[in-house]
DNA sequence: GTCGTTAGAGTCATTCTGACATTAACTGGA
DNA sequence: TCCAGTTAATGTCAGAATGACTCTAACGAC
């Protein structure tokens, strides 16, 4: 077991106690202006201080000792990129021991998803920016980053219930093509529009309103709404 | 704010780092002798020290400066119980601000399985025990550990693939009966026999061997065995 | 009005599912 | 040895779900 030059010596730092912080992979979907699918995007902060200063990672912070953990991933969201998501989630909790150079440093991973109306807005300054899950940019993230944002990734392909996932990205109203597109971005492949609509139909998830979307060049969609129910008992509840 | 008594004040703990903890929920199969449906369990520990003394607890202990979160719950889980479960997987960090009396503790729960033929074995003493999930005797735990073991089994029931977790809890080979068995206990109904072979033979994730199990008092039937691949990329390596 | 575009409903062949019947392989007792 | 009883494994069939496709309705632009 051989000592790394600049680290810190493993032996060091055996009895001090482990640093705890929470990190929070925010998801939103990027508009496509000519109609086509979106994409997946995130807010990043630059790091300013060592390790890994100048690289791109999760806004987060470190957990309070009054706070829960699911607050504080909300509030060092909001003080880094001024974000109030709508949808919290915890992802996973990465303690190896070599994730940072300096100290034994356990994280835990949230993942939230932000409305589509807010993405790319509320950047505080240039050391906040948004980007595409797939920009070559952020191959390469600060500590064990990366692998955090693939892993919120997997999860949210993998998820049986896509219904209050959507309604998460899409807001309060929306219409079944907008509802369409979040399925396709985040499955990665079209859907049929007519197929679409009868499954939605049969799982009683949704509920048409009467009201239409105005302003198109075209036939005036409908406005549909989530009918809610969380099935999963350990969300975060963000209502406050 | 009131100070409850017996507890350390808030404020006097707010400055202390704080306690980083595993536990573990581990999940068998208890064979029915009729060959009914098997049911779920679970070995617990029973507290020594306050706070919670003499109540049933999870098996767990705090986190080692040297070792990854999965390899202290897999060190953990053989100190108090002897068990080496075969499977390996993150659950939840529990870290509310009240989940202890007397400090703030951080708990990352994991979630295993153990195969049928180790179900109620190695008891090292009279301070271990396994219970049927739904034993009365466990409707309280100490800690919040009862909310740990409810989201274990919610987790369980919600899994999308039984595949590898049928295999972990029945071993190298099986029949198609025990394995129909696995899915009833997991699900808490009854399937179809013909319609569960079917349904397996399509997806190819289990393989006929040319053995066949001997003993029994009819046909015997053929062994089978999972071809593995595991879809959660953070499954914990319990192969060392 | 017509044309182009999108919303939304309908058609149909294929596949999947649940319920049930049938055949095969073994043990134990008459 | 033959038969009854039990379990393993396969087969059948109607209804439901699915994917690919067509058809009609409703808007704006011209």
């Amino acid at each position: 077991m051989s000592s790394v030059p600049g680290w810190a010596n493993v032996d060091e730092r055996r009895n001090l106690p482990p640093a705890l912080a929470v990190s929070t992979v925010i998801l939103g979907i990027r508009r496509d202006p000519e109609g086509g699918p979106g994409k997946l995007c995130l807010p990043l902060v630059r790091r300013i201080r060592q390790p890994h200063a100048g690289s791109w990672a999760l806004p987060g912070g470190p957990v309070g000792s009054r706070e829960s953990l699911g607050q504080a991933a909300g509030r060092t969201l909001a003080e880094t990129t001024g974000l109030h998501p709508s949808y919290l989630e915890q992802l996973y909790t990465f303690g190896d021991t070599d994730r940072s150079p300096t100290h034994r440093l356990v994280t835990i991973a949230y993942f939230a998803l932000v409305n589509i109306e807010e993405v790319g807005t509320r950047v505080p300054d240039e050391n906040v920016a948004w980007f595409d899950v797939d920009d070559p940019q952020i191959a390469e993230m600060a500590f064990d980053h990366r692998k955090i944002v693939d892993y919120a990734l997997w999860r949210l392909a993998n998820k049986t219930e896509y219904g209050q996932i959507a309604h998460r990205l899409l807001g309060e109203r929306f219409t079944l093509a907008q509802l369409r597109l979040v399925y396709e971005a985040i499955l990665g492949k079209e859907l049929d529009p007519a197929n679409f609509r009868r499954q939605l139909n049969n799982t009683a998830s949704i509920e048409a309103t009467d009201e239409y979307l105005a302003g198109g060049k075209h036939r005036p969609p409908r406005l549909y709404r989530y009918l809610g129910h969380g099935p999963d008992p350990m969300e975060v509840d963000t209502s406050k």
